[in-house]
DNA sequence: CTCGTTGCAAATCATTTGCAATGGA
DNA sequence: TCCATTGCAAATGATTTGCAACGAG
């Protein structure tokens, strides 16, 4: 279990990305450390538009393209990672180890399967090292139905 | 070599495809046959708009929204599958097999990755049973930068 | 005090939809 | 003939952007 499971953890890494952008020159605003520690904290793969919905009890006054604005700092960072609309909008992924989706093609839903779940593929690492492509991540989308949908289909 | 790397079996695939939107009760009008001819004869990830800009050379008055509807249906029929936007708009793919995508996050290019390069992995099979999801098609895609990006930045 | 950041509203852009006209089966 | 399909234009919905006010460093 390498992944952040309790407060202290999230803390920490809450903590370490506020001081990276610290030191990138970059400003630590109110909204900033609300959008990263909720966001963080999550243990899905919420939409810009969830995470402004979720804010609106504490901050009313955080505008969404705020939450636009610091969910793709965060991306940049390393600190998150985009899971593609296929269902309306983009999701965001707070665990930014390579692992494989779960895509609900009827509700939208992203199921994680848990990295020791997913074999490693090495003839594909030789086919991006001889293609000379650099990757920055790789994820296993399996698009289908999940049981809730299977069901009512 | 089971893909269609000919004319014979591109009219092949295009007559099945015709044949089964008749059975299907629905209508082979020119247009339909022209982007689906044209869609499948392309070896790479044509978005929507690419396709109709290629049409307007013979068939200038197809509309955009015709292609789109055109795709929509060939994705339900399982002859297409959709690449989604990482970067702008959506990409189609003719080749339905299960393979692999090296998304370049700077210039959008999709390149594929032969089937033959891909290892199954049994441990998530085992995991989308466990889960009662039903996969309809997977897809792993690499996110990266190809050596022409890279070699810019 | 300085600029990076915010909130808002307007702009963009891909995709979808409403609808009357068209033309396959 | 009948109804699926078309072209067009308008609608939608997510994301981005322009800009003046704000406030963290």
């Amino acid at each position: 279990m390498k992944s952040i499971s309790n407060a202290g953890d999230l803390d920490q890494r809450v903590g370490r990305i506020l001081s990276e952008l610290r030191s990138r020159g970059q400003r630590v605003t109110p909204q900033r450390a609300a959008i990263i520690r909720l966001f963080l904290g999550r243990r899905d793969h919420p939409s810009a538009d969830d995470i402004h919905r979720d804010l609106q009890a504490e901050y009313p006054m955080v505008a969404l393209s705020t939450v636009y604005s610091t969910l793709s700092l965060l991306v940049e960072m390393g600190e998150a990672v985009e899971v593609p609309p296929e269902v309306s909008r983009t999701r965001f992924d707070p665990d930014v180890a390579d692992h494989c989706h779960l895509i609900c093609l009827s509700c939208g839903a992203v199921i994680d399967v848990p990295p020791h779940e997913v074999e490693s593929d090495g003839a594909t690492e030789n086919f991006i090292r001889a293609r000379d492509f650099h990757a920055v991540r790789q994820v296993r989308e399996v698009y289908g139905y999940c049981a809730e949908c299977a069901g009512k289909a």
